[in-house]
This record gives C-alpha cells, sequence and structure tokens, in this order.
DNA sequence: TTGATATTGACATTCATTTTCAATAAGAGC
DNA sequence: GCTCTTATTGAAAATGAATGTCAATATCAA
C-alpha cells in the first residue's frame, strides 16, 4: 500500500534538486538514496550510518545540509514523536496524515477525510477559525502484531 | 470556556507537589504561577522571564527542573507547534487535544470524542491496531479574528 | 528549634544543530 | 572534452538547549 519504488523516487528527487539548481554530488545521491529507500521516519544520525557516511568520508554535516533542501522542496518532512521530533521521512505528494509503528517504525501516510471535516466544527464551538491541523496516529503494524517484529535495519 | 482560576491552580499545584514529598521554595512558587495563569504554551525561557527570575536571582536550571516535577505529576506538558517542540502548558483533567491560536498562542482543550471514534478504523485499513493518536488544531481565536490580536504578555 | 536532606544557583558538560572557511567538485558554456 | 564560475564539501569552531556536579542553603518533619 503505497509503497514506492526506490530508484524512480531518488531519481524524481534528483530532478527535481537540479530543476531548483541545486548541484548532484556523490554524498546527496547516498543520502538521498537512504532517506527515499526507507519505509520509517529517520534521524539525521541514522540517514549518517545507513548512508555508510562514516567509512565514505561523507560528513554528518552534508546530512543536515541535504535535508534542509528537501524540506524547502517539501519533498521531506520532520516527524515528531513523543520524545522524539527530530526524524526525517518522504512527504506524501497531498496534504496527508502518518500512521506509524510503535514497534518497527515503519510508517503510512492516509488522507483522514473522513474526520477532517469535523475539525472546523470544533474549532467554531470555541470561537476559533481553523488553518491548520496536525492528526498523526500510532500503533501496531500488521507484522508486529504478529510478535515478528520487522528488523529496523 | 475552560478558563481556570489562578490562585486556585498554583495552589493546587502546591498540594499536589507537596503531597508528593516535594518541597515548596521560592523559586518553585513563582514559576507555578505563571505557568498556571499563562493561557498559552511557554518556553523555558519565557517562564524564566515572565517569572522575573533574572532580578529575583532565580536560576534558568530550576526553571527546568521545575517543569520535570510537574510533567512528572502530569500537571504540564510539552506542546509541539510546527517549528517549536520544548513549550510547556498545563494539562487537562481528561486526554483532551489542543485548540492554539496562531497568533496569540491563547489555547484550549477539547475532548474530540467525536472523531476519536474513527481513528480506529483508519488503522483498520492498513492493518494497524492504534494504540495512540495525536491531534492539535490551530487557527485564529476570536479575538485575533477581529484584528485585535491578544497581547503576547 | 533543630537537624536531615531536598533544593538551589553557579559552573561545567553533553548533545544536536549551525556557522565559518578554505579546498574541491559540479556542470554550464564553450 | 576543457574551462571557469561557484555551489558544495568536510573539518573545526560556535551556538543553543538541556543535563549533571557540587557546595551552600532553605524547607519542613520531628
Ligand atoms: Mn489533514
Ligand atoms: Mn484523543
Ligand atoms: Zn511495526
Ligand atoms: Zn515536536
Amino acid at each position: 500500500m503505497e509503497k514506492k519504488n526506490r530508484t524512480s523516487l531518488s531519481q524524481k528527487w534528483e530532478n527535481q534538486l537540479s530543476q531548483a539548481g541545486y548541484r548532484i554530488t556523490q554524498p546527496r545521491r547516498a543520502i538521498l538514496d537512504i532517506i527515499a529507500e526507507t519505509e520509517r521516519p529517520l534521524t539525521p544520525v541514522e540517514i549518517f550510518d545507513l548512508a555508510g557516511a562514516q567509512s565514505a568520508g561523507i560528513g554528518l554535516v552534508t546530512v543536515y545540509r541535504t535535508i534542509e533542501k528537501l524540506e524547502e522542496l517539501h519533498l521531506v518532512e520532520h516527524v515528531h514523536h513523543l520524545g522524539d521530533c527530530q526524524t526525517v521521512f518522504r512527504c506524501s505528494e497531498q496534504h496527508q496524515h502518518l500512521l506509524i509503528c510503535t514497534k518497527c517504525g515503519s510508517s503510512y501516510y492516509f488522507d483522514g477525510l473522513e474526520v477532517e471535516e469535523q475539525f472546523n466544527q470544533i474549532g467554531k464551538k470555541f470561537g476559533y477559525r481553523i488553518t491548520e491541523h496536525w492528526l498523526q496516529l500510532a500503533g501496531l503494524c500488521e507484522e508486529c502484531q504478529k510478535n515478528n517484529p520487522k528488523d529496523r535495519k
């Protein structure tokens, strides 16, 4: 469900970065690949590690800078958990909401149209005109319910 | 709507801190008063400033430590905005959700029962068993809609 | 009033992120 | 391809938020 093809996604991102006037470098490519292919929010350090940045001589700073660019182009977003607000995940094309597994972290977007209609009503009760909303669900994914947790690779 | 009486609230908190075995000190009292009487989420530094801590010789560290205690007793909670995850606001008695004004910050709790029922359904679609949810609404409060923004005092 | 000790503020430390800067590599134009 | 401008890089230093250390002090139970 909403699985993305790794190569095509990071390829698409490269194009968008190029079009925005940014250069495609080897460090960037490695970082893009990891973020694009991972089905869960990652911290900068996790991205650094998974990209093999250490051994490839890539600096953690470059991870931060690449995230910055991707965020600017709305290709990734920061995900806020309860105790952790610095993970990064690829954006959904449209405005959507996240559903996150509390055990393995695997995440999906959903639109939530069925509830969004009600937000304005709730606001109205308090005299507010709602302009933003933030909805995130968490629980156990199918795999993790089977007590067969996905690897946190 | 859900306005709290300042004195009785910080008084109540003092009792709870006492009962939990913590001592009531002057610095703590000043910090408690500010958090209890302010109708919007505050950063530790804002609390420090509003409490006149600087001039009273109270350290910022004490603000952090007091927040820690209040959080432990579920009297305050951290509020996450889009770009800001370190503000603190008094808790609602029950599990509720926040409605925050984007202009002046004034905040209210609402229960959201009308939407919560649907969260499980959404999860089910993806095979998830929902255990947590996070809903927060933001917009312009009545005052700020009148272009008469409340003071951020 | 007394005494054990929780709490305090100053200071040092950690940890995440940002800034600075000289060296390097990307890629547009030829 | 080659050249040249300059965006990008990694190392190192700087910042900012939060936490730990510690001796002095204030709280509050007895
Ligand atoms: Mn939405
Ligand atoms: Mn709820
Ligand atoms: Zn899972
Ligand atoms: Zn957050």
